[in-house]
DNA sequence: AAGATGCACAACCGCATTGTG
DNA sequence: ACACAATGCGGTTGTGCATCT
């Protein structure tokens, strides 16, 4: 089907943009709202496309940006994120309040997965690199080998949800994983008790809902509510409705099969002890893999 | 001092998804 | 159910600045 271009190319500007049209945004969308960004330019009198105008208020404009470097604990967030959610940059980014999917995507390609590299780690599937791979650090570091722990509960869960999704009265042609699942985790009981990087969590790093359910297969998570509301308060922009209703894991998530209850099982502890004694320090060790020369 | 190179970040492009009539 | 518009998202590119040679 042909498909409209979402502007006409005639005579729209492209490139950076000015301050008197940021200003003229700004002021615009203070005074109306954004409404229909298709609309918008021609409102406001500006000579982009709605497209280019909506991009420049999520990414720069909007008032509850968060300018500046990224600091360390963000950094292991979007790390930890980037384990569970892979390359879904505004998943990562609604946990990082003020932080805009673009500014992560760009910490990641520029900073974060030299790091990553730089320690030995594949930033693609967080696995140790086997051969050939810039290491600097023995490949068997601590961190190295949890980052390999945490990718393969990530993996093996991912597996789980696949063959679960059959429970869920799917169509056979979706077998495809929720992919809202893991950042529903991530916002649910289990993931709150996860961020808890610091503080009293340190004393005890399995979360009350790991400790509560030590005796139960499975089906640990069955009946959490998942409340998946933008806990990130700079999160303005309404995600769509699929994130927004609070998930109540029933009883068919833990109806799995006996066989797979033991990975999963295990792959669930492994998601729950991660990581342990918040050991991501090479993360603070930015004089030795600040730069990828330096590998 | 000047050109080459690398890096960081903003912006664009095109596909996917969602909403609506 | 379908077509199409609107929007969201992730990958990629362009640009300006800093550093190196």
């Amino acid at each position: 089907m042909g498909r409209t271009p979402c502007c006409e190319r005639k005579g729209l500007k492209k490139g950076p943009w000015g301050p008197e049209e940021d200003e003229i945004l700004i002021n615009y969308i203070n005074k109306h709202g954004h409404g229909s960004w298709r609309s918008l330019p021609k409102l406001a009198g500006l000579r982009r496309c709605g497209k280019s105008c909506r991009l420049r208020w999520t990414n720069y404009l909007r008032p509850d940006i968060k300018r500046g470097p990224f600091t360390l604990d963000e950094e292991k967030l979007v790390i930890q994120l980037h384990a569970i959610l892979g390359n879904r940059w505004a998943a990562i980014a609604s946990q990082l309040p003020g932080r805009t999917d673009n500014e992560i995507k760009n910490l990641w390609n520029t900073h974060l997965k030299k790091r990553l590299l730089c320690m030995g780690v594949d930033p693609l599937t967080h696995e140790p690199v086997t051969s050939g791979g810039p290491t600097t650090r023995p490949r068997s570091s601590p961190a190295t080998r949890h980052m390999a722990q945490w990718e393969s509960a990530r993996l093996e869960a991912e597996a789980r949800l696949s063959k679960g999704s059959l429970f869920f009265n799917s169509p056979p042609t979706s077998v495809k994983p929720d992919p809202d699942f893991f950042l529903r985790l991530w916002n649910s009981e289990v993931g709150e008790s996860f961020r808890k990087l610091n503080g009293e969590a340190k004393t005890d790093c399995r979360s009350p809902i790991s400790q509560a359910s030590s005796s139960t297969k499975c089906g640990s998570v069955s009946g959490v509510t998942v409340d998946v509301g933008p806990i990130a308060a700079g999160s303005s922009t309404p995600k769509s409705s699929r994130t927004e209703d609070p998930i109540m894991f029933d009883a068919s998530f833990s109806s799995c099969s006996n066989e797979s209850e033991d990975s999963s099982d295990t792959a669930l502890q492994l998601l729950l002890d991660f990581p342990i004694n918040n050991d991501m320090s090479f993360l603070e060790d930015v004089d030795t893999y600040a730069t990828p020369l330096q590998c």
